[in-house]
DNA sequence: CATTGATAACAGTGGAGGATGTTAAGATAC
DNA sequence: GTATCTTAACATCCTCCACTGTTATCAATG
């Protein structure tokens, strides 16, 4: 009865195409639709719904004829596709942060691919509660048996499939956590950094709510910055990056009194 | 880009012969496993399974052998057979219900099969919110743009797919609806009743949160009591039953001033 | 101990839905 | 106005997965 909570992922090609198409885009600069076409021998409609799919995602922009990389900053459009295809890090990270977790803990996790990535490894740690406001983490714990699982309440945001505002603040407020997991979307050598200002509130909530924060933070992140701050880094327990963080970056950081871990990547990801 | 928000049935070969295995054997009282396999020409182990899966349900008994009709109560049984398929008039009720929804809306939906086939029809009803305890719809509804939806947090109970306890009811308090569908599992002549304390608590403070409260039964639910009562029936502005329901039932609920609606049951379902 | 029933494990099958291509209609640049 | 690009709509193909059957092992009855 040892069922998969894997995700559903949608077929390889499909998105090994569009991953090389992102790539290609991004070390050229601009491509008509027609070369990509014929680049990758699919059709003139394949390459356009791959390319409305990328621009979506803020990848690419498209123009009459063709597409180019995100105008506004080269660096983002990158670190946008980075964040597509860090899974081998988030895995690893995921891993780590799973060995912080003993039976019988109040788990609590934020609305984050990473997370997500430690939510599918919790199956073999019942008895435990695991809290938060991420639908796609509530579909994954709903189905495991053993575990108890809290959904924080609140107004569904689509861009980021989770639940936010008033109410989950004071969900969360009302309950506490043995340990929480949260990930955001830039850090600096002092502070953590997040775009939006409704998910800073709920992350701060739920710091407020732990009796052990720990960030989860795979190396594309590291030395960026975002709109809001979040809060100074010393205010986690634990900092986990993947092996691909640059030392001086983990020295600098570790300068500071920052509890860096490092998550190696598996190297053999298959013999599980 | 019209999509289907119907829920994803599994195949109906497999629950039509589900069905008449529940059928047989509630007639029957007790049946062979290898007569069964006989009677609807599929192998043992297919019979063992649907058997596996009646038993989980309640509604048979295995012993070494063959099964039974749950003996301690063959009238409970034969409920827990028609709740799974009363789905024609489910379907017509929650047309009804919809009905009553109009844009702009906040619409309450508790946790239900038959809110649930309200929630599928939402989909045109845009712009709207939907408030909800309810995991399957929550998922359902995330799917529909157009439709704010905010979820009541709370502990997951896996029997219900749905939130519950008082994270959920603290959550409902802090918010207002224009309109409430809520379902029970037995309404006696009075009153609505349902056999779980922690139900009970939640459903009642959805009605003190919402301005319009309807109910929504099909008949084979009338005429019953279950342990705890939820509410008298006075304290609903609708209750929608379906054509099946007996007319003299009907007349006594009238009599007491309970306000009836009668949703036929659509013959033709597929012309849509 | 023998016989029958129950379950576990693996393989085959079919159907549903996603992905792609084709064609035609619509939009935009020149 | 024309040519080129884009998108909508439909048909086809393919892949995945739930369902079923078969076989082999395990459990229980007498």
């Amino acid at each position: 009865m040892a069922r998969s909570f894997e995700p559903a992922v949608s077929r390889n090609s499909r998105g090994d195409r569009q991953n090389k198409i992102a790539e290609y885009v991004l070390r050229e600069g601009s491509v008509s639709a027609s070369q990509l076409a014929d680049l990758f021998d699919v059709s003139l409609m394949t390459v356009h719904r791959d390319l409305d799919e990328l621009e979506r995602q803020g990848v690419v922009r498209k123009f009459r004829g063709g597409v180019s990389a995100q105008p506004s900053s080269v660096f983002e459009s990158n670190v946008a596709y980075r964040l597509r295809s860090a899974q081998a890090e988030k895995a690893a990270i995921a891993q780590h942060a799973r060995t912080l977790v003993e039976p019988g803990m109040a788990v609590m996790l934020d609305d984050s691919t990473t997370t997500l990535q430690v939510a599918y490894l919790l199956d073999d740690a019942a008895p435990l509660t695991v809290i938060t406001n991420f639908l796609e983490v509530i579909k994954t714990v709903s189905q495991m048996p053993g575990i108890r699982l809290i959904s924080l309440g609140g107004e569904y945001y689509p861009t980021h499939d989770s639940f936010l505002g008033v109410p989950c603040i004071e969900a969360i407020e009302s309950l506490r956590a043995d340990v929480l997991f949260t990930s955001t979307s830039a850090v600096s050598p002092t502070h953590a950094f997040h775009q939006e200002q409704e998910i800073v509130l709920v992350k701060r909530a739920m710091m407020r709510s732990a009796a052990r924060k720990v960030l989860l933070i795979d190396h594309t992140k590291l030395s960026g910055t975002a709109l809001h701050q979040l809060a100074p880094l010393t205010d986690f327990d634990d900092v986990v990056v993947d092996g691909g963080a640059p030392s001086d970056v983990v020295r600098a950081l570790r300068d500071r009194r920052v509890n860096v871990h490092i998550a190696e990547v598996d190297p053999n990801p298959a013999a599980g």
